[in-house]
RNA sequence: GGGCUUAUAGCUUAAUGGUAAAGCGCGUCGUUGACAUCGACGAGAGUGCAGGUUCGAUCCCUGCUAAGCCCACCA
């Protein structure tokens, strides 16, 4: 053996070996004929990183825990196995590859769908699995014979076949609502997906003249951030219990900038009601709000309540349509405001400007600023499968860790809203919904409906079909196109647990141990699993939740690649190397506080490969001299040090064990790290010496030694997997071949 | 606006109802066969601030301050 350890000496070594040997995959795991014929199963499924994401910090802790519960459950004899894979990452994949396409001037439109999804998948046989690879240098021993793709050809048939139970069991509708729409991704997104960022802005005081006057109204104030919405204003609210504007509700007030051609009233000066609503704060600007149905999620929820009109002023790309009228038609969404702003002051009819501080939405994507528009999406209903989740963790049948993340995910399903499925972006899973070009008709800019296609609206008018449908249409006889529209990649994610599972393996994987994530998705995504888990199997698709800390920059500061202030743990593998690495991650995770990330716990770790190393160096040279064999027991101890080491070795061994057991993982590497340098190293290792000059203790000393070692190195294992393995096989025993399949009790 | 969490050595963090420990850093000393990626010894905090409970609090409670996170339709 060398006089230090060199990981990149070993590391690729290793993981080959272990690799040829198959034992990632529980099915290759060699038997004992004393032990029982099979196994039990011990699951844990990859959450499955984006196929653009490059390895960060977050993926490295994640995947170091889990390898850990992995490791540690194979060697306790369990049937263990991580299960991999990559998710198509719909917006994201898409958005990567346009931005590719960019560079050659290219847009996705020049291509075409067909074309540009073939680019989306060239890219991802390009990139898709470089991720995985990364998660191997770490040393994962993921069972990759078993690797999935959100969009296998079985996956996505699974994909087509919850949206078809779905809308078979009556949750599936279609329907004109107002949603979220990212203008540069032109898609509608979820209410997950969407970011506020404070921005600094203006609230404008804005005056609309009364129709006549009342009590001493001539006009009311109204404040808004947004005044170019008010082309599309269908009335001005009140909370009904608001004493100063009691005389005015129900009156009407004129919109000093209406629409003038092609508005359904015809006319110019729009009339407006003054209503009254209950979600309106007297307290917030003049407490009087211009309602705007079209362009604000609120409004459009009191358009609903008092019947009034949407104008749809913003198209899909931010420009004002036809609808805002003359002058404004074809102006980005800002250039109306100044607009409107200007003239608004030439009118004398800003009463003041204030500076505001307020959330901007923005598309978890791209971060442009998301524009609330009324489209025509499909929704699946939620108060059911939202009963079913929360069931499902109330009466401990799945389990969140640690608890208080519980509150995330009730609080979200308490309020739970239906849910947009459908996006319009083409990398994806293609709603398997035909329907014939005669029945597009194009959406009315001049006056949306609330309108909303339940289930046999949509047998009438859609065939929902897992293949092409030849039906022809009975109009007008042509074939029925698929529509366009793709699911929310967190449709198909939710599927994970089971989409892509073999039969066999769906009665062994399914449900798995426990799941292992951040608290950044426990609503996009693992509620969603559960529910879908309990829909399709009437099973939580694991027995746990683990959630683990997240890691933020040393300054308690989020990572952020775009600020420079993400590590890469590739870097640190390099350097320091990968035991190091993930002891450095484990080190730090004390209490599932997040961590504050400090790079000298990866410094501490090398130097523990290197404690670890020479102590093992000193054990096998004294080994040579005489030859000992591995004891399967405990050896008897001689000397009061012999018996104390064996004490302390047992103790620190059952304390790791439990502190795996509960998620306590930076402890149980404390205490393993503890015994091992202090207590063996320091302590026994340094006595051996003069016991093994001493005829008398000599042969048990180094027994012992041999003992500690061996033990040791099965209790660091899965924290530590390359330098204990490659020790391992310096043994001179060649009973056990591999310390990853060693026994640990 | 609501909720959650945290505050201990220079830094990152442990621990305990009876005056605090580790890693990294720092200082002094030490290279005769495990390891200088090391060893020995040492300096360094009285546990954010103000109250309360208690014989006694860093630990329990209240308030304050600061930081972070999540949720929310305040225009």
């Amino acid at each position: 053996m060398e006089k230090a350890y060199d990981p990149k000496q070993t590391e690729e070594k290793i993981y080959n070996l272990w690799s040829k040997s198959g034992y990632f995959n529980p099915d290759k795991l060699p038997v004992s004929k004393s032990s029982k014929p099979k196994a039990q199963s011990y699951a844990i499924l990859l959450p499955p990183p984006n196929i653009t994401g490059s390895l960060h910090m977050g993926h490295a802790l994640n995947a170091t825990i889990i390898d850990i519960l992995i490791r540690f459950k194979r060697m306790r004899g369990l049937g263990a196995v991580c299960l991999p894979g990559t998710d198509h990452a719909g917006i994201a994949a898409q958005n990567a590859v346009e931005k590719e396409l960019k560079k050659n001037g290219v847009s996705r439109f020049d291509l075409g769908r067909e074309k540009f999804i073939q680019a989306v998948w060239e890219w991802k046989e390009k990139y898709g699995h470089i991720i995985l690879g990364q998660l191997k240098k770490l040393g994962l021993s993921a069972d990759w014979s078993r690797t999935r793709f959100t969009m296998d050809p079985k996956y996505s048939e699974e994909v087509k076949k919850a949206f078809i139970h779905y809308h078979e069991k009556g949750l599936i509708y279609r329907g004109e609502r107002v949603v979220n729409w990212c203008p540069r991704c032109q898609t509608s997104l979820s209410d997950l997906e969407i970011e506020y960022q404070e921005e600094k802005s203006h609230l404008w005081y804005l005056r609309y003249n009364l129709k006549s006057q009342i009590s001493n109204f001539k006009y009311i104030v109204v404040a808004t951030t947004r005044p170019e919405t008010m082309l599309g204003d269908a009335a001005v609210a009140v909370n009904p219990q608001d004493k100063r504007y009691q005389d005015l509700i129900d009156q009407k007030v004129i919109l000093p900038i209406s629409p003038y051609e092609g508005s359904p009233e015809g006319r110019q000066n729009r009339e407006i009601p003054m209503i009254a609503d209950k979600a309106i704060d007297p307290d917030f600007g003049t407490g009087a709000v211009k309602v705007t149905p079209a362009h604000d999620l609120l409004d459009a929820e009191i358009a609903q309540r008092h019947n009034l009109p949407f104008y749809k002023i913003i198209d899909e790309k931010g420009r004002m349509t036809k609808l805002a009228g003359p002058g404004f038609e074809g102006l980005k969404a800002l250039e109306a405001r100044e607009k409107i702003i200007e003239e608004l002051k030439n009118r004398n009819l800003i009463e003041k400007t204030e500076d505001y501080n307020h959330n901007v939405a923005r598309c978890y994507r791209c971060q442009a600023k998301i524009e609330p528009i009324p489209s025509q999406q499909w929704f699946l209903k939620m108060p059911a499968l939202a009963k079913m989740a929360e069931k499902a963790v109330r009466s401990r049948k799945t389990e969140i860790i640690p608890k208080k993340f519980e509150k995330t995910y009730f609080d979200w399903l308490k309020n739970i809203k239906d849910w947009c499925i459908s996006r319009q972006i083409w990398w994806g899973h293609q709603l398997p919904v035909w329907q014939c070009h005669c029945q597009t008709g194009s959406n009315s800019e001049f006056r949306i409906l609330n309108s909303e296609l339940g289930h046999q609206e949509l047998k009438n008018n859609f065939i929902v079909s897992l293949t092409k449908s030849v039906k022809k249409c009975p109009t007008c006889h042509s074939e029925y196109q698929q529509i366009p529209d793709v699911l929310d990649t967190w449709f198909s994610s939710a599927l994970w647990p089971f989409a892509e599972l073999a039969r066999n393996d769906l009665k062994k994987f399914y449900p798995s141990a426990v799941l292992v994530t951040d608290r950044g998705i426990i609503n996009l995504w693992v509620t969603r699993m559960i529910f879908s888990g309990l829909e399709f199997f009437s099973r939580e698709p694991f027995a746990k939740t683990f959630i683990h800390p997240t890691v933020l920059t040393k300054e308690g500061k989020r990572m952020s690649k775009s600020l420079g202030t993400g590590v890469n743990p590739l870097d640190l593998i390099e350097i320091f190397g990968a035991d190091a690495t993930r002891f450095g991650i484990i080190w730090q995770m004390m209490s599932n506080q997040d961590i504050h990330w400090d790079e000298t716990a990866v410094l501490a770790g090398k130097k523990f490969c290197n404690k670890i190393w020479n102590a093992a160096r000193f054990v096998l040279q004294q080994n040579e001299k005489t030859k000992i064999s591995l004891p399967a027991r405990e050896p008897k101890p001689k000397t009061a040090a012999d018996k104390k080491i064996l004490k302390q070795l047992k103790t620190a061994r059952k304390s790791t064990a439990d502190d795996i057991e509960n998620f306590r993982f930076g402890h149980a590497l404390r205490t393993i790290y503890d015994f091992f340098w202090h207590q063996f190293c320091d302590v026994y290792l340094e006595k051996s010496k003069s016991q093994i000059i001493n005829p008398k203790t000599r042969k048990t000393t180094k027994t012992i030694l041999f003992y500690v070692l061996s033990q040791s190195l099965s209790t660091l294992h899965p924290f530590m997997p390359f330098v204990t393995e490659e020790i391992h096989q310096n043994f001179p025993s060649k009973k056990q071949k591999l310390l990853m399949i060693a026994k640990l009790n």
